[in-house]
DNA sequence: CGGCAAGTGCTATAATATATCATTCCACGA
DNA sequence: TCGTGGAATGATATATTATAGCACTTGCCG
């Protein structure tokens, strides 16, 4: 198994209207919840549209802002943060813990905690990459500690190649 | 340069009353601050020297419930907060985006924001080690999505050596 | 129908973090 | 000695993020 995710790929274009992202995203979440005896129900499948909008992050309250469109009444952010965490029991959304931000995932399915996030400090844009020598050499330099490893979070800030362009030129 | 930190070592023994790591802790604080020509004010010292008890992480008002003892009265979040960016800025002390919590940095000055914080669910222990494949990785990838890489942060979760051997046997 | 489990609505509240402006402190030069 | 300026802090208020608790609804299965 080479590199599983072209990096030249990972990073979403700043104005990806998403060939094809949500769709995947929708399709993995319905077999996922079929697979795990669970429900895309209304409130959850609302919270991953909102989130599948775009590649940027958004907080629970953000999210929550939202979910009036439509209906005139808009739930507590319970409701929210509920969605969440099922949805990301699934890997299907996942959390900024540097910025206590939400963001949809862009290869829901095809890793399982192994990714890292590249976040432009910019455009707020969120990309994933999953490299085969991380998730190798986290383990085992685990094992060397007697560390038994139960989730990893790797979260990169910096800028993204659009936004390095736009504001050089 | 081999691996800088020894994995064996790099997680502090459960009861581990500091074989120097408090006072290694502060005179890195001395020196940066002395190179960085600001000043290790008494509000700092005291968050430094709060979170410098233990390896475990604190919330920043845990920090504050702690910073009364002895003299009767208890300083606003600001101040806490303000420490911890200045201690954060100069490395001595992190923070775990996912349980929004602060710890003392067990090699000050011995990293650039290369390392990888180990986080037991048990215990509450946060221990760091220095990859140098990671430390080289990372750019890598970085380059490859031309990427501008500007601060990084791994944190791993799950159940140290010592927990481990307690809870089974 | 009755009982159960999963999910939600609703309200309140906890926990984390920042904004703003007045005040203190101290180094430094007049 | 005095005034001045910048860094840090105090104090108060408020913003932001997240969870607790409990009643209610819904759909399923016997
Ligand atoms: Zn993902
Ligand atoms: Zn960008
Ligand atoms: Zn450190
Ligand atoms: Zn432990």
């Amino acid at each position: 198994m080479v590199q599983s995710i072209d990096p030249g790929q990972a990073f979403p274009a700043r104005c990806d209207y998403h060939s094809g992202c949500r769709e995947r995203l929708l399709s993995a979440a319905e077999s996922l919840c079929r697979e795990s005896g669970t429900s895309l129900t209304a409130n959850r499948r609302a919270v991953l549209d909102i989130l599948s909008e775009s590649h940027h992050s958004l907080g629970a309250y953000d999210i929550l802002e939202r979910m009036d469109a439509g209906a005139g009444r808009r739930p507590g952010p319970a409701a929210v943060y509920r969605a969440l965490e099922f949805l990301s029991g699934l890997g299907l959304v996942h959390r900024l813990g540097s910025r206590n931000s939400w963001f949809a995932c862009s290869r829901p399915g095809e890793h399982r905690g192994r990714s890292q996030y590249w976040i432009c400090a910019n455009c707020g844009v969120v990309g994933e990459t999953e490299s085969e020598e991380i998730a190798q050499i986290l383990p085992e330099l685990a094992l060397s500690m007697a560390f038994r490893l139960d989730r990893v979070s790797i979260e990169i800030e910096g800028e993204c190649r659009g936004c390095q362009l736009q504001i050089k030129g």
